[in-house]
DNA sequence: TGATGGATTATCT
DNA sequence: GATAATCCATCAA
């Protein structure tokens, strides 16, 4: 993948300032297979130890240590047992703040992608935040790395901006906590935003005495 | 040490 | 719309 980088400064300031101008901005992953880009349609802001919603909000763990680092790096999680979603660390070395990347467009190896994820439509290639991970290629091993040195393994490109006329804003998806904040940033009318769900709690299964 | 609840998604009805 | 799949961080005891 070849064009301009953002410089790590565009991720060195508040979260809710760096979440909605990255979208239309691209997120590249280079592997051995190829590489695969998708530009950013929907993304969710993390604000560190105020926002109860936040991995950072108790603290630092082995877990989030990447959020508590410099700007410019990618902080990837699990989740549920079986999915991966990805963030970029913003703010001062020493804050927590990270941009959750929701969704985008697949516009660069897409056959990589159709292959990582065979049985999606075009659309669905990159529609949700695990979703995203997985057609990009991203999983445990990329926590850490620094999306703003020329030639590395992860890159976000300058893309063309999101008109600002078109960026909507609600509730994060998915959250329980600090429900009422508006972070949750996506541009309007684009097919691959994914789906607004709000936060239901899973019913456990019941254990049965024998079987 | 055990219980609980996830920044989700695919696949049913 | 509902639920299963299924690892792991967190918290109570």
């Amino acid at each position: 993948m070849d064009g301009e980088l953002l410089p790590r400064d565009f991720f060195d300031r508040p979260v809710d300032e760096v979440a909605p101008s990255l979208l239309g901005h691209v997120i590249t992953h280079r592997t051995a297979e190829g590489d695969v880009a998708a530009r950013l349609t929907e993304v969710e802001a993390y604000a560190g130890p105020l926002d109860p919603a936040s991995h950072a909000y108790r603290g630092r763990t082995r877990r989030n240590a990447v959020m508590f680092g410099p700007p410019g790096h990618v902080y990837v999680y699990f989740t549920y047992g079986m999915h991966f979603c990805m963030n970029l660390v913003c703010g001062p070395d020493g804050t927590s703040m990270a941009v959750l990347l929701r969704a985008g467009e697949i516009i660069a190896g897409e056959d990589m992608a159709r292959t990582r994820r065979p049985r999606s439509t075009v659309r669905d290639l990159a529609r949700g935040p695990a979703r995203l991970c997985q057609a990009l290629g991203v999983v445990r091993e990329q926590n850490g790395l620094d999306v703003c040195t020329p030639g590395g393994e992860m890159t976000v490109l300058r893309g063309e901006a999101a008109d600002p006329a078109l960026i909507r804003n609600g509730p994060r998806t998915g959250v329980n906590g600090a429900k009422e904040v508006p972070w949750r940033f996506w541009i309007d009318g684009d097919p691959t935003v994914s789906p607004y769900r709000p936060h239901v709690l899973r019913r456990r299964k019941k254990i049965t005495a024998d079987e």
